[in-house]
DNA sequence: CAAAAATATTTTATCATTGAAATATTACTT
DNA sequence: AAGTAATATTTCAATGATAAAATATTTTTG
């Protein structure tokens, strides 16, 4: 207790249950996804499938807060799956260019098919959605502490 | 989007939020921290400093929500240390009984000097002190999926 | 234009976690 | 009381992440 006022206490107490829910969703979710998928990949997979451009390694591991070496690991992955396409990029040999396949948004489909009733589960068991504030109040807390570079 | 319906979709966008946050929160104060005691260390010995009474390794698991074995690498550290006192139930000789030392109340005092920079300069970047429900929300959330057994 | 700095990716060693199996002890059942 | 089931802890192999170094390319600078 003792250098601690309230404020930093509260925020500890915060920030241990998000890391608490965190935990137990992971690990929900890597149960239930198909054994040849787990979250980072399926992440991956469904963050393409709200736009399908190209993006390269380092911008999806900003996207994910991974490590650039996390990133690399991942697309590896998903590459020898052939899920997802890699190209150079042909301005900047430096750069590479990663797009979901069509056997990727099976992948992904297949994956959303197999969570669905964990997260149905969830909704079924909370209210949360009702709280449209949580969400937004979640977004502003990551944007206040999300200022890194990686 | 197919097979999800708008409940799903933001259940998922609201659990991304949550993982995006608790990885953020950890490189930083995994980062702040004193280089021998990792946030997994930090949170037993922060766990004893509001009650020093004695906890079994299985009851510690259950709190933080990780695996017996993780439990048991993380008390080793510790008992290395000297951080925790670690001693045999003596009713019971599957069982043993873990408290904090008061060395182990220093190193979480220290601890706590390093990361309350980190602390106090998220609490100066969010208003999120001022919404008392997000903290009960999430406690409702975590509630809702926290049926395990470990 | 050459040297230095910046950028993008990969590689490497290390570490914490998981799930499952192994071990030991206690509780239950009949 | 013996045998079976349950409980608590540890061990083990595999996995996925990190930080930092290595490599390659492009941009800036003097």
């Amino acid at each position: 207790m003792l250098q601690f006022n309230n404020k930093d206490m509260n925020l500890l107490i915060l920030l241990s249950e998000i890391a608490t829910i965190e935990q137990l969703a992971r690990n929900k979710l890597d149960n239930a996804l198909p054994k040849d998928l787990n979250i980072s990949s399926f992440s991956v997979l469904n963050h393409f499938s709200g736009s399908r451009a190209e993006k390269t390694p380092l911008q999806l591991a900003r996207s994910f807060h991974v490590t650039k070496g996390a990133m690399t690991n991942t697309l590896n992955k998903l590459e020898k799956q052939g899920y997802i396409h890699v190209r150079p990029d042909w301005n900047d040999a430096r750069k590479k260019c990663v797009s979901i396949s069509q056997s990727g948004i099976d992948a992904r489909n297949n994956a959303i098919k197999s969570i669905k009733p964990i997260l149905d589960e969830i909704i079924q068991k909370t209210n949360h959605m009702t709280k449209k504030s949580l969400l937004g109040d979640l977004r502003n807390f990551r944007e206040a502490i999300e200022n890194d570079k990686v």
